[in-house]
DNA sequence: TATGAATGAGCCTTCATTCAT
DNA sequence: TATGAATGAAGGCTCATTCAT
């Protein structure tokens, strides 16, 4: 996903490769939340002992933190270098952006679950940290579809409430989204861009 | 809100009513989720001793279980009404349960985020029921916009995903709505249900 | 039971009619031991309200102390009048006193077995007054074989050890006697009271 | 106590070996009763914290089975070599079995008291296995008793009666016995052992 | 690294008891 | 008497974390 990846990396998934520790907390913090998972749970999950999990993490919070930072950062980065892809026309930012976030909520749909769920149990410093990149996330959609409105490809009177509706949909299928429900990822996306489409007044 | 109830009932909410510990619950699950908050935090919150406390409640899930039901209850019984209030037509009766989903999801904003939010922490028992109502809740809408399609009234393709997609958004208010934002309920309410109309292909 | 009470008084046992707090508290104790029983459980169990319960008797102790005091008197009481009723040989006192404490161990099985069990969790003045209860019924025993041993109608060469044997005997039996047993209470009465006399070398 | 132990192992108590958390349980409960003794006051006593303790022992029940069947185990298998040993002649069985159980209920005190004390406290499970394991013990007893009856080596009417009150004797022994008394163990268990004899009617 | 053992703090819950009504 | 409401203290147990090995 560096600068010279190829066109459409930002589309591209695969199996996510979390190190033991992370995916043993992913897994726990979503069935059990952060407070309901305890640390031994995790350690007996990744195969680890106790000591042994804080040999790779510090501390359960370092697990949420590491969890939720590096499932923002690659939101980031696939969602700029899918707008930089995308050109100059509002619309087709829009849709790419979109697009991305629908993937990413899908593809990485326990990350993503967290990352909209546990924000209140990061630890102060962490949370603003943590807030700070997601309102970025959250000005980019703003700005295109400023920006859409401004050029007329989009038409609505409430151009930051749309943009948040489209947000909160996107986030919003992280908590229901299956891989065997009928429609894959890329289907269901196509179907999400179009309502998303219709939230900010983009023809079809 | 019973039946010789007057015309619009649905959208009148008063401050609301909880026995203190409910309320102290209800505040401390939201800063803390369930699993966060303790016991002795919501005693005291509620100006009265442990032991006191569980003379009214049984146990803590008794406390999250009183705060769910209730809540969803009182939104069934709201969206029932008004969709009964609207008539036969599929885009005033969608108006009028999304309105009051709306509407339900920033006044009582914090027993909706925990509605949406603590179902994992019910046990099991507690939470196929509670689950039950909100698919109830779901079928209400998914019904009105299955009519709306087959009058030509609405116009979408994915009548199931657009119908969850409106509940995701209006859900998701309850997530980020202050009662001193910019905009008032009402107003607010007015914005999201144009969103929602545009969603399902409604006219406007 | 008073002075001119009928002869052999001491052999009938009417149907226990112990006030309901105290009845609730032996059987609360019986299953559950004192420390495991609640005060709430044997105010449910006496269909009163706890503070009611208390009303009645100011403590768990105090119930307790009723139920161990009373119970001892009344062996107390009944073995005293078995042995005066026996006359002199210390064969027949020995076969009163024996039956008694047999028939009482069966008849109050229950306030026997409380009266056996729990004298732990006496608190510390009720515990000596209720210890020298029971030695001095120890005592009455022990006069009755050495004046057996010493008349030659028993004959062992540890009196003391005997004695006790029996008692342990007849204490022992609160601990699994069933009314609904194969033998009625002075069927078995009789059958203990023959390993008694072996017990003391008393003839047959 | 294996196979090719020495004959009369059976008889041969060393200092009890307990770990640290049990040692300190059959002292609390000894002493309280289960209900009556604390797991704090438990890991006190075992020159632990309280979660020192749970790394040991997963629950206070399994305190009380393990000290339980431990004990019941012991009691056992020491009964049936002593039997072994004894050859075929009931006489010498009896006395053999007798005799075990009465040292095991001197020297092992306090484990013979809590199991024949404690049985209540079992969680259900655990009490039907211990209860096996202690009618195994009795049957031990019956058929030599009614062996010596069929041979004509005792003298009984009553053979399950009598087996159950020399039972109830060695068994009451835990009750009262003090290292420090006037008889050492073995003596006090020739002394038992010669009452134990009468009851079941075989000479001298 | 991995482990067995440990711990201070805190968890949810229940205890015996009291008191205003 | 009976009750609803309350409470300080304690119950059994688990938490996240540490440390010697």
């Amino acid at each position: 996903m560096s600068g010279d990846a190829e066109r459409g990396s930002w589309r591209i998934y695969e199996g996510s490769v979390l190190p033991a520790p992370l995916a043993a907390a992913l897994a726990a913090f979503v069935e059990q939340g952060y407070h309901g998972a305890s640390v031994r749970e995790i350690a007996a999950r990744a195969g680890l002992s106790v000591p042994g999990l804080y040999h790779h993490f510090p501390s359960k919070q370092a697990l949420l933190v590491g969890l939720m930072k590096a499932a923002m950062a690659d939101l980031l980065q696939r969602s700029r270098i899918a707008e930089a892809e995308a050109g100059t026309s509002p619309s087709a930012r829009f849709d790419a952006v979109v697009t991305s976030l629908l993937l990413f909520h899908m593809y990485r749909r326990d990350q993503a679950f967290i990352g909209s769920t546990e924000i209140r149990s990061l630890e102060a410093d962490n949370r603003s940290d943590y807030i700070g990149q997601r309102d970025e996330q959250q000005r980019m959609l703003d700005t295109i579809v400023h920006d859409g409105v401004e050029s007329g490809d989009f038409d609505t009177e409430h151009p930051k409430d749309a943009s948040r509706a489209v947000t909160t949909l996107c986030v919003g299928i992280a908590g229901w989204y299956r891989p065997d429900g009928p429609l894959s990822a890329p289907e269901l996306a196509a179907v999400y861009s179009t309502i998303a489409r219709r939230i900010v007044g983009g023809s079809r």
